[in-house]
DNA sequence: TCCTCCCGCCATATT
DNA sequence: AATATGGCGGGAGGA
């Protein structure tokens, strides 16, 4: 059987935090953020009450590390033992009260939208677990599609940096751009057009075989939104991070800003493979829509809504964030995209494109993961200056707070460094 | 009934 | 080998 073994690997978008102009005295930014990425390490995995951890601090750290899972199970042997039939109904959470959402929005109460970059802006998805107290596994789903949107980027096993919604405009601009070379507007329309087409006779299977075709035809040769200089080209980077990307490009191309989910699986699925587009696929790019939609409503980027058509109504979302100007100059005007040089790392790959990928081969540098060496990441970041030095310097005006994410990539590239140091020594 | 989507198994990636 | 990540889809709560 083995019907479609996970080809993981070929994958489109794959989104980094890189750059870092400024001749600044990096040691001071540095400095601080030593404190954040001291205070912790790999904690260990939970399962204790049995031994006796005996340093304060130790003790703590296992405490919160352990926490989530058995927290949240005795809690409800608790709570079972304590209440009974409908009192204890009441007393459990509900599975609305465990959603995703909310969870989140408990994670975005945590950190200000426009973090102080001198200050320590880390976060230890443990502490976060713990603190919150959910598995991991949750966490990840959360701050995935916020790394994807370049509002937290990691800088070592189990830390992220917080930037807030500092990059929000310029990733959204950055999206958009993309977004329109993909053509995903045409593809709306189309996508749209034979739905209607194929309800008139019949509809048989979920995903029109016509979707095959629009797909293709739309589907553009990315030159290289690439910049994979401090990128980390895992081939991985597939779903979720990828997925939320694509997903606001959709509403960021189109008008009205409403994209049904249908819809939008329907494409996603059509750009990763255009072969098997079996239902349980579409089942489970719609499960993972409702997992990337809650972050982004809990972020006020988007709300729920229905679409009416004369199939009947159709959950969608619209966009409620910020609204990016159809066209910029901030990007060097009419940069050929395989120069784009922003500050923000798009990595625009599709299984075809993959193959593209060598044309960017950087001096053969290959695939080197998540901070290998202190050698490559200068080497990296020696890269990434070159790229900005050639760069147009700033945005627009626009008034937005922007301006000040230099410190904030400077505090995080020096957070990278002091993490490889001590992983080093 | 069908939208939603929580939950956690288990494959993969990293260390 | 041990851990960290995160794909994935069963199946249950809710409207």
């Amino acid at each position: 059987m083995a019907d479609d073994q996970k080809e993981n690997a070929i994958c489109p978008v794959n989104i980094r935090i890189p750059r870092s102009p400024s001749k600044h005295s990096s040691s001071m930014v540095l400095t601080e953020l030593q404190c954040a990425a001291d205070n912790l390490q790999t904690p260990t995995k939970p399962c204790d009450n049995n031994g006796d951890p005996w340093t304060p601090t130790a003790n703590l750290k296992m405490l919160i590390s352990a926490a989530s899972p058995e927290i949240r199970n005795r809690e409800r042997e608790i709570l079972e033992e304590q209440f009974s039939g409908d009192e204890l109904e009441k007393t459990m959470p509900s599975r609305k009260e465990k959603s995703l959402g909310l969870l989140c929005h408990k994670f975005l109460a945590r950190y200000p939208d426009y973090p102080n970059p001198a200050v320590n802006n880390s976060i230890c998805l443990d502490e976060v677990a713990g603190e919150l107290r959910v598995e991991r596994r949750r966490i990840y789903d959360i701050v995935n599609v916020l790394e994807s949107l370049h509002m937290v980027s990691r800088f070592a096993k189990n830390k992220y940096v917080w930037h807030g919604r500092r990059n929000l405009h310029q990733t959204f601009e950055l999206l958009r751009r993309v977004g329109e070379e993909n053509k995903y507007a045409e593809q709306i329309q189309q996508l749209k057009k034979r739905e209607q087409e194929e309800m008139d006779l019949q509809d048989e299977a979920l995903i029109p075989k016509s979707l095959v075709k629009s797909a293709e035809i739309s589907f553009v040769e990315l030159p290289g939104l690439e910049f994979r200089a401090a990128s980390v080209n895992s081939r991985k980077e597939k779903s979720l991070r990828v997925m939320s990307q694509r997903f606001v490009m959709l509403f960021l191309v189109c008008t009205p800003q409403i994209v049904s989910l249908d819809i939008a699986a329907k494409i996603l699925i059509g750009e990763d493979q255009l072969e098997d587009l079996d239902k349980s696929k579409f089942k489970t790019k719609i499960r993972r829509l409702y997992d990337i939609a809650n972050v982004l409503s809990s972020l006020n980027l988007i709300k729920k809504v229905h679409v009416t058509e004369e199939k009947g109504r159709k959950p969608a979302f619209q966009w409620t964030g910020p609204e990016t100007s159809p066209d910029q100059q901030d990007f060097a005007e009419s940069t050929p995209t395989s120069t784009l040089h922003t500050s923000i790392a798009l990595d625009l790959r599709s299984p075809k494109e993959n193959c593209a990928k060598n044309l960017f081969a950087s001096r053969g540098k290959q695939s080197f993961t998540r901070h290998q060496s202190l050698i490559k990441l200068a080497k990296s970041i020696e890269n990434d200056r070159r790229k900005i030095n050639s760069a147009p310097s700033s945005p627009v005006k626009s008034g937005d707070a922007d301006s000040c994410d230099v410190p904030s990539k400077m505090a995080q590239l020096a957070a990278i460094c002091k993490e490889q140091l001590d992983q080093t020594k």
